[in-house]
DNA sequence: CCCCCCATGTAACATGTTACATGATTGA
DNA sequence: TCAATCATGTAACATGTTACATGGGGGG
């Protein structure tokens, strides 16, 4: 009686638990335009930035969970002799989780984790969210970038590893890269503040 | 009997399995240094690159993997009245599994997906590969990025998916972070190709 | 005739995450 | 006394990978 469990409310009862970034990003395709099983396969493919190729035991089953959690709808279309092909839609619900999701603020703490998340979301915000919000998620990415980027100089410059010349080069790495980062952060920034160019003049 | 299933030999009788680069990356701290699961974490911890976090779930299991098929000896180590400590050394089977790691070529492939990986074993072939050898590594590691930046450039060029603004830009965001890693692996090779500076003068 | 593309999945297996559990020592 | 740090783990659960399975249609 002393020491009862402690349920704070976690274990949301299987409904409740959050999409995964596979199941949000598979949202995001199928918000553009329905697609089948085997169409999201090619999508992936077909993208060279995104190196992942979902494997069918994990696209299938996914699909599946999102149907059953009211995010997407199936429609049947039976060509004739073939078999059957499955499109799915979004749902109110699906689209409702899919911006939710485009408006997560970007957390500083794990932006090296998530960069290639952030990415992905970014892609996908284009026709969804304002101007606004699109330049407020670039600017707090940067912000995250450039204390990501601090924190690895202060690191090196504290000289904790400075006899190793491997790990210290490794640490250079990252720092380049992430550097690259928010520079590339900062001139889409300034890309999309600007109104879209007219392609004709 | 027209149809038998096929074996070829997969399944590889769990001990035949690869490792993976956890329990690689495991086996490269222990390489340094004799340590215990708590030691372990807090190496992860204490290196601000590595952002990953291994949770307990992970790691120790992990260590009972390796116990098991013998790249790990624990020696216990009982502190008078504390609970136990118990210290992992490698086995020869062991350093022999983490130097053919370390040895693995470059998969350009794969280049994208596995850079994190790559850096974490150039980081850990101090003292272990020939200067050839990192050389080398670097070499491919330096070419397999030049054929994905190029690879994404010439999807850019091709003016795929031109229309759409935000995903041309994580397309560019691609670039220039790999293009960041390439000229790091070129400065890394140059560093390295020069004698080890001196401190003292 | 064989192989590849279309188009769907399932089964076995290993792994990771989250949360819980234990228990001593040190410091506020 | 309460909290944090040291130090070990386990249990439930969800997910991913690899390989297998099915079956029609088109091209060399």
């Amino acid at each position: 009686m002393s020491k009862r469990p402690i349920w704070k409310e976690q274990r949301i009862t299987q409904s409740g638990r959050r999409l995964t970034d596979f199941e949000q990003v598979l949202l995001g395709y199928i918000a553009r335009k329905p697609r089948s099983g085997y169409g999201l396969k090619k999508v992936f493919s077909a993208t060279p930035a995104s190196v992942y190729q979902p494997s069918p035991g994990a696209l299938y089953p996914a699909l599946r969970r999102l149907v059953d959690r009211g995010m997407l709808r199936v429609e049947e279309k039976v060509p004739s002799g073939q078999r059957a092909q499955f499109l799915y839609h979004l749902t109110e619900l699906g689209r409702t989780a899919h911006l939710d999701w485009l408006r997560q603020p970007v957390e500083p703490a794990s932006i090296a984790s998530d960069l290639g998340v952030h990415l992905m979301r970014f892609a996908m915000m284009e026709n969804h969210l304002e101007r606004e919000e699109i330049l407020a998620f670039l600017t707090g990415l940067a912000e995250a970038l450039e204390g990501f980027v601090s924190g690895l100089e202060q690191y090196v410059a504290s000289g904790v590893q400075a006899a190793r010349r491997h790990p210290h080069l490794a640490l250079e790495h990252g720092i380049a890269v992430h550097r690259a980062s928010l520079d590339w952060a900062r001139s889409a920034v300034a890309a999309l503040a600007e109104p879209e160019p007219v392609p004709g003049r």
